[in-house]
DNA sequence: ATATGTGATGCACAAATGTGCATGTCCGAC
DNA sequence: GTCGGACATGCACATTTGTGCATCACATAT
């Protein structure tokens, strides 16, 4: 009976998959219905009979542009992909899907891991595959956000990690921005808030996106915040963020008052982690990465490689400001 | 610029296989158009980033029964595909398929083959994937009959398996029935034929069917002869033939005039061959192998579990003909 | 400047594939 | 027997995919 089956399954497999033929003309040489031999395919699909497999692209990397990132920027490492991505889309896509091949690396021996969010991070999160589960435990690195889609928010993202990697998470319920200094200090001074702000103390690894400021985060964090803070951001001429703390193109924080309302990990804490990965590419975060690299806020990072020659030749071009 | 395509195409390619999204659905994510999605799957498998496998199911195989048939008639082995088949058609299939897998190792070190000719044995020719090319030559095994369909044509076939494996060939181009025994001799001793009909005797391997006399091939070659020589055969109680040659149930060769005009190798040829390599199934065959077996003109069968069970019973059943 | 060719692009249409459903079939329980 | 359920079958229809073709862009030769 099944036995029938299983020769079967492969001699039709094979004809529609090798020999091309649709499954209208195998039917009519087999004398079976064309439905048939469709339920027929999708069981030999089912049962593993015909394996589709992806043959990853041989890993071809900028790998002379990876060194120079690395001494230049003392990074632990570094990954560019080659080529100009003009489409954002297709880079955010292209550099998800890198990142997510790197993933089994990145956290190996990892246990407290702290994911930012974005959607090049969604995207890496999209394509992980990973066969064993990990013990490990996916913490936001900053508060939510109510005015963007639920596949965004932060709590969804260190879910879907933690799911992919068959590990724990921790959500954090509170805001990325506090109405004021004290209502941030009430309330991250909650327990159940606490715990999960605590851990940005002890992590293993970050993953993050780096946000160029003005309009960063399909600027839905721009859209939360004040005209004044924008104003401030403006005058203190941020280049970008990493976990919501701007910072300029020399990597210096910058001093805003809104810093003093934000729920979201600090720079100070996040040189302490150990690896911290970032994930960023795209000619308009050309300032936002030097701004990142020259801050030596992330250790390792995923770009392509339009993206790092521009970044690699602004650094050149405006050195002189660091020594100023 | 291919490497920017390497990626894409993967990752094109897994939103298409592993993501299952449809090609619309790819190309609103990526801002192209389900055209350009399409062409570059098309270049993805072209390049061999998908790679599609087909995973032989587990030869699962009937070793009793082809332990006793190897017993029972002196066989050098037999390949018995398990299960009961009730179409012909995918019955033929399924047993080309069969063979054309275990080619690879009937043919190994061999130099000179004999083929016949039959629907099963196309089904075969169709299936073959050979890696090396070995150096053989590929001779029919009788002439030709010019009212059947040119794929049908010993010759056509000859190539066909020389093609597949990179092998030479040698075309036959005399009738399968002579008109006479005279003109047979004339025939036969033309230099042209008579090079081809003189390797019959220096054969390494032949690979042939078994017809069911009466209706065999298609009946091709029953319309092929005259009105008394089917009732000779009918007469002589013929329970098929090889190579177009008949013989009885017990195995006992037909004595027909028929037999003077064939142009065909013959039996006592064939049992001088090394190798004899039957492919033949169906319950309408059952006499037919089973005369096959019992005259000891083939050394390995490739056959199914429902005929083979009906040819061993029946071998029991009438076993006492034999001891007549 | 003007031809010329090569290749990319998107469209209309054709072909192939997938799916919900009504019907039919088989088989065991009662 | 007959009832019910699980499953197979084929159909109409919807979706998805493939293809020939006209068009356009761009580069190279004349």
């Amino acid at each position: 009976m099944t036995t029938v089956n299983d020769k079967l399954l492969y001699l039709i497999a094979k004809l529609y998959y090798e020999q091309e033929l649709t499954q209208q003309e195998i039917g009519d040489q087999l004398g079976l219905s064309r439905f048939k031999i469709q339920r027929l395919l999708t069981k030999a699909r089912e049962q593993g009979i015909v394996r589709i497999e992806l043959v990853p692209p041989t890993d071809k990397r900028c790998k002379h542009l990876e060194a120079e990132l690395q001494r230049t920027f003392g990074l632990k490492g570094a990954v560019v992909v080659p080529g100009e991505y003009r489409s954002e889309q297709v880079l955010r896509k292209v550099l998800g899907l890198t990142a997510a091949e790197l993933l089994p690396d990145l956290i190996d021996g990892k246990r407290n891991i702290g994911l930012g969010c974005g959607r090049t991070i969604l995207e890496m999160l999209n394509h992980i595959d990973i066969d064993e589960p990990h013990a490990v435990t996916v913490v936001p690195l900053f508060g939510g956000m109510e005015n963007i889609e639920p596949e965004f928010q932060v709590n969804a993202l260190v879910q879907k990690l933690a799911a992919a990697l068959g590990g724990e998470y921790r959500a954090i319920y509170a805001p990325v921005i506090a109405g004021s200094a004290e209502a941030r200090a009430t309330i991250v001074s909650d327990p159940m808030i606490k715990s999960v702000v605590d851990m940005w103390d002890c992590l293993d690894l970050a993953i993050v996106g780096i946000g160029h400021s003005i309009a960063t985060y399909g600027s839905a964090f721009m859209r939360t915040i004040s005209e004044k803070d924008k104003d401030d951001i403006t005058n203190a001429e941020a280049a970008g963020d990493v976990c919501r703390q701007m910072f300029s193109i020399t990597g210096e924080p910058c001093k805003l008052e809104l810093n003093s309302r934000l729920i979201a990990m600090g720079l100070e804490q996040l040189k302490r982690v150990p690896l911290v990965v970032a994930i960023a590419g795209g000619k308009a975060k050309t300032r936002a990465i030097l701004g990142a690299l020259r801050g030596r806020y992330i250790k390792f990072l995923i770009s392509d490689e339009a993206t790092v020659r521009h970044v690699l030749a602004l650094h050149q071009e405006n050195a002189h400001i660091l020594r100023a």
